[in-house]
DNA sequence: CTAGGGTTAG
């Protein structure tokens, strides 16, 4: 009788279809005839549960058996180690150890792989003490899960040293020390290795390889990553879903679509279009290569539930300037339902805040959150700009205590995201004690507090700054260049300004490029030296683009230079025959000479061109106007004609509420017009303001309740060159208040 | 128990 019920219990948990079911009714048996002394049994028993997940029974088992053995504890622990349930492999390897058993060489590269699983640096440590004690730490087998457990918690030397003391080392282990000196980077140790074991009669093997392909580019080596994966190609093995995923991102980041293309072919000769991680790597390359259509062609193919392959699809509208398209299908994709993480999010965050959209930044921060999912430290600097494109002070505060209360305390991104929004918002102090602070810096870290300084024409802080840079070995790049000479054109430093410009190609091997130039052009024409400014332009190996004859021009209406300004008016009304900016400021020097003339052919120019259609062009134009008439000194030779066309426009003035006689603004002007002057033209009206600031005898004071929908950083720059001067403004939802360059913003919500 | 490699966000 007993026999038979042992061994029907037995066959039926020993089958190789036994089910969860199965060991539900054999449970009962053993417990209804006693049969919990028998460890085989139980031990099946255990492992059944074990592969079914049913943790609560694994534990009533474990309690209830009368003595269970290494081997029922062993079954276990290779189970949920297979089954990639590392936390219980390291629970139940604990409670095996406080029965007081020694563990053997087969249990302990489980417990092992448990730790590596959960980069659990500690808990392997302590097996490696435990395998050590019980003499098993000569075990190669042993070893090498050891090897792989400090190669995964980035203790590459511990590794390194375990491994040489291996004696024998297969393909295997040599394969995981390349790619885990690839991982971290160091690139060149994973070649040497890869060298090396080739030299010790180790072949290496399609993983080896992808390894050191993952490595050049994990490390920014994208030619020399692709060339890896040619000589691969060409050594006769056939590279697989791993090997295709880690050589389209190189391929994208050099643009090379016909590679890309190529690679893509394979990917379907090979089948391997259905692996996730290729799908989202093709993706990637097409939406890198400007290649968006072929990017929606493999989308339509690939698994749209797989969140890796949407996030890559996202990104790659973005990047091709369809970011509506993105935040259209990135809804759609909410709306199904599918579950959204933190790359979909701080992608679509970082989509907003680089394409002028961020309130909707902000929005998608928010959203996340209230979506349980976590920010991490890309999506902290993915959102930053967001609040300095719109000088949100408290925002940007309230996300740099985030930062820090997530611990992102020396994250180099963080840092500077930090450095330029502070500087946006006009908190230079702010700005520069972010960088002051941090522990470790890049070129970036330092550009950006440069061109805070550069934004508030802080020329002395930025040359002292330039000091510190060179001191601590850091090589300035172009972008550092364009932020001296910036704030050495905004302070007329000529001399400083050449003295930086020569130094560039002479001591830092950095040809000026085009931005240079506009900044040498803008430094002498601003100090009057108009002549000096165009033999620049005459002699730079550059066309010269919009951007420089523009700033010749406001030079030459400042220092009413005739000649010059219609030069430089002709070349910006062939390149830029939209911009209204460029007809004015030609009409303006018209205007100072008395030409009027020309001044209203300009105006016919325009109106032929529609160029005033803008509501608050007529008003902009004015100001324009009289703010030139009164720069003039009142010996001017035709002051009297100015006067006379003074009285004229005074008449058309009132109508905007301009009234040089009362020193004001917009002050007659109702509530209503103003906003519908001024809506969605904030930028115009920042150079207005500019410009009558400026003019002596018309103080701007204090400017309430305008609504500016797009564009507060117009007004940083603006506010920046005012010295003692307060303006109020307020956008959609914010306040902002500015004084002595510096902007302080209130929430209305 | 039988070891290794990959995508998408700044």
């Amino acid at each position: 009788m007993f026999h038979n019920i042992y061994q029907t219990v037995f066959n039926c948990l020993n089958s190789t279809t036994a089910s969860l079911l199965h060991a539900r009714q054999a449970h009962a048996h053993i417990l209804k005839v006693g049969l919990f002394g028998e460890r085989q049994l139980t031990t099946r028993l255990l492992s059944l549960y074990a592969n079914n997940l049913c943790f609560t029974d694994v534990n009533l088992v474990l309690d209830s058996v009368y003595e269970p053995n290494l081997f029922s504890f062993s079954t276990l622990i290779h189970a949920f180690a297979r089954l990639n349930y590392f936390d219980h492999v390291l629970r139940i390897f604990s409670q095996m150890l406080s029965r007081g058993l020694v563990p053997d060489g087969y249990v302990l590269p489980s417990a092992i792989k448990a730790c590596t699983g959960l980069r659990a640096l500690k808990a392997g440590q302590q097996v490696h003490g435990i395998a050590s004690v019980s003499g098993l730490a000569s075990d190669s087998i042993v070893k090498s899960s050891l090897v792989h457990m400090y190669i995964k918690c980035d203790k590459i030397q511990v590794a390194q040293t375990l491994f040489d003391s291996i004696l024998d080392k297969d393909v295997v282990i040599w394969s995981a020390m390349v790619a885990g000196y690839s991982r971290l980077g160091h690139v060149h140790k994973a070649k040497e290795l890869f060298l090396e074991m080739k030299d010790k009669g180790v072949e290496p093997n399609l993983v080896s390889w992808n390894g050191m392909i993952a490595g050049f580019l994990n490390c920014g080596l994208h030619p020399e990553g692709i060339m890896f994966f040619q000589m691969m190609h060409s050594e006769g093995f056939r590279p697989d879903g791993s090997t295709i995923s880690s050589v389209l991102p190189g391929i994208g980041h050099l643009e090379d679509s016909v590679m890309g293309t190529q690679v893509h072919g394979y990917v379907i000769k090979q089948g391997l279009g259905l692996d996730k991680f290729v799908a989202s790597a093709l993706l990637d390359m097409y939406g890198k290569c400007a290649r968006a259509l072929d990017m929606s062609q493999v989308f339509d193919e690939v698994d749209q539930m797989e969140i890796g392959s949407c996030n890559a699809f996202l990104t790659g509208l973005s990047r091709n300037g369809l970011v509506d398209t993105a935040l259209v299908v990135f809804r759609q994709f909410k709306a199904q339902g599918l579950e959204l993480n933190v790359v979909t999010w701080t992608s679509m965050i970082a989509s907003c805040s680089q394409n002028g959209k961020d309130l909707e930044a902000l929005e998608l921060f928010r959203e996340m959150q209230t979506e349980g999912v976590e920010p991490n430290s890309i999506t902290i600097p993915s959102l930053i700009p967001a609040c300095g494109n719109i000088a949100a002070l408290m925002h940007g505060k309230a996300i740099h205590c985030f930062s820090l209360r997530k611990g992102y305390f020396g994250d180099i991104y963080v840092g500077s995201a930090l450095i330029d929004m502070y500087a946006k918002c006009g908190k230079i102090q702010l700005s520069r004690l972010c960088f002051d602070i941090m522990p470790t810096r890049n070129l970036v870290s330092w550009n950006a507090v440069m061109k805070g300084y550069a934004m508030h024409g802080k020329a002395n802080e930025m040359i002292e700054l330039f000091h510190m840079m060179q001191e601590s070995n850091q090589k300035p790049d172009f972008i550092t260049f364009t932020c001296i000479l910036s704030a050495c054109s905004q302070n007329g430093l000529t001399e400083e300004g050449w003295y930086y410009f020569n130094s560039m190609s002479k001591e830092h091997g950095i040809e000026p490029r085009v931005e240079h130039y506009a900044c040498m052009v803008t430094l002498l024409s601003r100090v009057g030296k108009l002549e000096e400014a165009y033999s620049i332009i005459e002699k730079m190996p550059f066309e010269p683009d919009a951007c420089i004859w523009g700033a010749l021009l406001s030079s030459c209406r400042v220092h009413h230079n005739l000649t010059l300004g219609e030069i430089a008016a002709k070349k910006l009304f062939q390149l830029e025959p939209d911009n209204p900016g460029n007809y004015i400021l030609m009409s303006n020097i018209y205007a100072s000479k008395g030409m009027w003339g020309e001044v209203n052919r300009i105006r016919d120019v325009m109106k032929n061109m529609g160029l005033r259609k803008n509501p608050g062009y007529s008003w902009i134009q004015i100001g324009l106007e009289v703010h030139t008439l009164l720069a003039g000194d009142k010996s001017h030779p035709q002051m009297n004609q100015i006067l006379e066309k003074l009285d004229k426009l005074n008449i058309e003035m009132k109508k905007f509420g301009y009234s040089p006689k009362t020193n004001s603004v917009l002050q007659d002007v109702e509530e209503q017009d103003k906003e519908q002057i001024l809506c969605g033209h904030s930028e115009k009206l920042a150079v207005v303001l500019g410009l009558l600031n400026s003019s002596p005898g018309y103080p701007l004071q204090v400017i309430k309740n305008l609504r500016i929908c797009d564009d507060c950083h117009a007004f940083i720059k603006l506010v920046s060159s005012f010295e003692g001067r307060e303006i109020s403004v307020r956008d959609t939802n914010r306040f902002h208040h500015f004084k002595d360059g510096v902007c302080s913003c209130g929430d209305y919500w």
